[in-house]
DNA sequence: TTGAAAGCGCTAACAG
DNA sequence: CTGTTAGCGCTTTCAA
């Protein structure tokens, strides 16, 4: 066969496959640069020649690349959001924010979630880092590591330089200098305050339970319901903390546990109202009623909190903020205006507020 | 300033920016297409040479760059993947099983949520379009419109244009030649085999409760509830069919106005668990017991269905392994030792199972 | 086994 | 207001 230019190839594109903006100019009679113009529009074209161009696109079915616009330009319209598990409510609601926030600045969400995997959050990423999104969120509590943080901190880094950001949601910062956003709420706080509830109703035996030990939301709460002890110079027992892991099976097993060893408490603090699910069936099953023999409160006002009988007395966490506050942080070092000695770590933390329902009542005199 | 040659430009690359493949050849003495060879291990290189490369990336940070790998190959991975609500966890569940069968084949998955807007859905089917996502998903009852499924169809044959595919997802169906795929799970078995539930146990006088009337969800779960009565022989009264909205709230009211309308039925079958949280609170109000004074059922098999006090006798959808398969039809088509003509429209159904908890009982004698 | 070079589709100077 | 053109970073022939 003879040779053909080299061109050839490239011509001879699959008359099937998308329509580009060239299809598109040609059949505008004008240059790709006035149709990029007027998709955009972001630049004056006259009317005339819009039209032109915007029936040419229709005709064609013609969508731009993503990817070629983000390779040309810079921005990717994307954010990541890596949570652990995107059935658990905490989460969804969190992605939620995210999502709805992405949106309204014209982005698309890539939700990643780790089903517990530890190593999983790093490899997503690393993945987010190849998809440079503008901004890359990571959600939920960390496991409090130094080698880890070191780690995350470098990604930081690569996504500063990459133009995008690091936002941590719900977990505590990276050191000063590292280009990370903070975005948390008052985990100590809501912790103490409930206490206190708890406090104020006349328990002074109450049972802390659940949380991956080492887990940063789980100190932070078991730091402040320590804190609501000391405010009022109560002793705490500390064998009445039973920390290790999140769940309803967890929750429903420890609080046999915790009965079988007989342990002396007249309430329990459940690390979170999946937890306090499994305290309520637990307890339930022994026969114990809430709040007349034992009061529980919970953490996270999810929807299960309402559907609990009787309703949970928990903590509100303001989750769809917190996931608006991401991307809002996240992509504010995109903004042109931004002050480039903003790029340091910024911290935002929301505060939580405490919803009495109907799981509390003084303890039982004995 | 003396005129620079046009590529000064393009030279003076801001040093900070993320590092290319140009930058890792340069450092490891090879050219461009060598560590694009090593980067996707796909074709034969040097042991040395290999080492030298990976080397440099690892020296340099290298991350590959998605976009323009998407646009130079073909393959985005990227799964994508619209829902109406992220938190519910009947969308939540399948959108776990996307992901993490997304994951299983190296993609990402981008998950939109429309938040109940109605036109929403189609303008993140273009934006995933956009994307040129490997699969795009759309998930749970469309609205039965005839110009709505000939949008849908019309971008249906945009996708595969462009490579991609349309998976439908919990609903049902385009017409024949549309290449889409359908992966449904049996909405009218299920809805029939629990109302036949009831029946058995002496209901005759079941309210039907919920779910957009003109949702393909509730239309075919309003007929399998039907067939369940037909295949008795039974009579149905049609008064006994609320449709609406799902929801807890609507179910609650609704539950309250078919009372004070004095609607006479034993049990109620409700669209979804959450529209049952609501009928069981509801009915708690009212001080009627569940399932001594009306039985309830659900649909769905959320874990709000263990929460409720009885718990909540429902229909298990498949929720996970829905997404999971909905990921394989879609990327199936990718697969470059697939049958062309196999690319027709294809359908997978899923079965259903009731479980069986305790808020059925027989009708309270009158 | 490796390199050179031509694009993938789009944007953004720059020059009319 | 519009066209030209040089890339963005990578993959993939084609040649060596």
């Amino acid at each position: 066969m003879a040779a053909e230019p080299p061109r050839a190839r490239a011509r001879r594109r699959d008359p099937e496959a998308a329509r580009t903006i060239r299809d598109v100019a040609a059949r505008a009679g004008v240059s790709t640069a006035t149709v990029s113009r007027v998709v955009n529009g972001n630049y004056p074209v006259a009317a005339g020649t819009r039209t032109a161009v915007e029936r040419a696109m229709r005709e064609l079915g013609y969508v731009a690349n993503a990817h070629a616009r983000a390779l040309a330009g810079s921005t990717t319209r994307v954010v990541g959001i890596v949570v652990s598990e995107i059935v658990d409510p905490f989460f969804a609601y969190i992605a939620r924010g995210v999502q709805s926030e992405a949106l309204s600045s014209g982005r698309l969400c890539l939700v990643c979630s780790t089903q517990g995997g530890d190593s999983a959050e790093l490899r997503f990423v690393d993945l987010l880092l190849e998809q440079r999104a503008d901004a890359v969120i990571l959600v939920g509590g960390a496991v409090e590591d130094q080698e880890y943080f070191a780690t995350i901190g470098q990604r930081a880094e690569q996504l500063a330089k990459s133009g995008s950001s690091l936002v941590l949601c719900g977990r505590p910062g990276l050191k000063a200098g590292v280009p990370a956003y903070a975005v948390d709420y008052d985990n100590a706080g809501g912790a103490a305050a409930i206490t206190d509830h708890l406090l104020s109703a006349g328990h002074t035996r109450i049972l802390y339970l659940g949380g991956p030990t080492t887990l940063s939301t789980t100190t932070a709460r078991v730091r402040g319901f320590r804190q609501a002890y000391a405010a009022r110079r109560l002793e705490h027992d500390p064998a009445l903390v039973r920390t290790g892991a999140f769940g309803r099976q967890w929750g429903h097993d420890q609080t046999l546990r915790a009965l079988d060893d007989g342990l002396d408490f007249t309430a329990v603090f459940a690390a979170n109202d999946i937890v306090a699910a499994g305290v309520y069936a637990a307890l339930r099953e022994r026969g114990l009623s809430i709040p007349g023999d034992i009061s529980v409160v919970g953490y996270d006002d999810v929807p299960v909190a309402v559907e609990l009988q009787p309703a949970l007395t928990t903590v509100r966490v303001p989750l769809e903020e917190l996931g608006r506050a991401a991307v809002r942080a996240g992509i504010a070092g995109q903004q042109p205006s931004a002050d480039p000695f903003a790029h340091q770590q910024q911290a935002t933390t929301l505060g939580t507020v405490v919803v009495v329902r109907d799981s509390v009542a003084p303890p039982r005199a004995r």
